[in-house]
DNA sequence: TTCGTGAGTAGAACAGTGTTCGTGACAACT
DNA sequence: AGTTGTCACGAACACTGTTCTACTCACGAA
């Protein structure tokens, strides 16, 4: 009866196939579709909507197959933050112009970043030795020293500008659900008895148009070094 | 029938009572058992473990009776991190040592996080509009005017510096699990061929004890400031 | 040509997760 | 004494990541 009713199946999709084309065989499954079907669906609906579900979905295929050519999920944020970390070209070195370099591979990351939102959580989480990012340190870490920075001032402040890019685009990647003007509007309603400082001060709170906060901080890890 | 069933089921556990000298009444569930509670547990087994479940586990109850006290479990990671960040404790300004009063607020937060590991990952999703959180915002903000820093400067890199903060804490609560030595073991078989900075400068990379790169990329982000 | 063999494909299921529904019991006010 | 409303909570729903287990199918050897 088994044979049957699985030789009626094949005997039902040797039918369907006739439709098509193509020939029956599917299209293989790889790592790059799967990271490029995943980069699609986090650019259109975040980082949350990432589960292995929508992605085999995407695929036309069930969850368990894509476990076959990654481990994990985890393993799979590892190559969207690598894949995005690739788009990210750090220019080559000009000792006069070192801190406008580093600002902009910090501003290409973020772009990156922002571009899939959510997506920089992943990248908080992710092991600091992931080989593409390793590529964006190293590519800093040269801008640095043609700067003069001395290695040990240049290295710990590579990792805090890295760790603030991450930061700020985790924070930014959800601003964009909540309503600023909602937050403004929350500040202006505490009271100045407790909160003196902050009342009096509430639009320079608010202030910063873009990304100018985000240059400021930059920058302001830089003036030190160097 | 089932009103028999009921009475059974009544009858017992009033004769289970019996053994407790407590009255059978239960304590009741209040927004700050349930608080303790989830504390206890991110602090004994990191954010992860927190679920719902596990909370009303401990409490003795199903997870349904959590959510009369609690709209959502992101109001309870709110909580949570407003229950940390009144564990920090401004001191008052100081104009002649305001970076080290900063310092030491940065710290103390810092503190907080390591001490529930991962928790930090709730504070970067969590609303800016946190009460408990403000509060730091505002002691951060007196010191800055004292220390003489303009409005917005100091607002702005109050800004930057919670955000660093927070970040410095998620990767910190992580690296945890990862051996430190396995990092540096993957640098050095980095080739040289592609990576000539990071492999000339391992060590410095790899170099810092304790906070020393926490303070260092404080401080950075105070020198320009004032 | 025939027969394994091994890699790639999935359906089904498991153990979790956050959250909601509806029932039930208790306390307090009328 | 009766009513009302708040709190407690078992059961269930729609998800999640992950694994087990069949099953197909192209390819190389006898």
């Amino acid at each position: 009866m088994n044979r049957k009713a699985s030789s009626r199946e094949e005997w039902a999709t040797q039918i369907a196939s006739l439709d098509q084309q193509t020939p029956a065989r599917k299209e293989p499954i790889t790592v790059g579709r799967i990271v490029a079907t995943a980069l699609a669906l986090v650019e259109a609906e975040g980082f949350d909507a990432l589960t292995m579900r929508r992605v085999a979905a995407a695929l036309q295929t069930g969850p368990a197959s894509l476990y076959a050519h990654v481990r994990n999920k985890a393993e799979l944020d590892d190559l969207l933050i690598g894949a995005l970390s690739r788009n990210v070209v750090p220019p080559k070195p000009d000792a006069a112009r070192w801190r406008e370099q580093v600002l902009d591979v910090c501003g290409q990351l973020r772009d990156q970043f922002l571009r899939y939102p959510g997506i920089a959580r992943a990248a908080l989480s992710a092991p600091p030795a992931n080989l593409d990012t390793l590529r964006i340190t190293e590519g800093l870490l040269a801008i640095f020293l043609a700067g003069g920075v001395s290695p040990r001032a240049a290295a710990w402040t590579i990792d805090a500008v890295l760790l603030y890019v991450s930061a700020y685009t985790v924070e930014s990647s959800l601003r964009g659900e909540v309503d600023r003007g909602e937050v403004l509007e929350r500040l202006r309603m505490l009271p100045a008895s407790h909160f003196p400082c902050i009342s009096a001060h509430v639009d320079e709170l608010n202030s910063g148009e873009g990304h100018e906060r985000f240059e400021f901080a930059i920058r302001s890890m830089l003036v030190s070094a160097g």
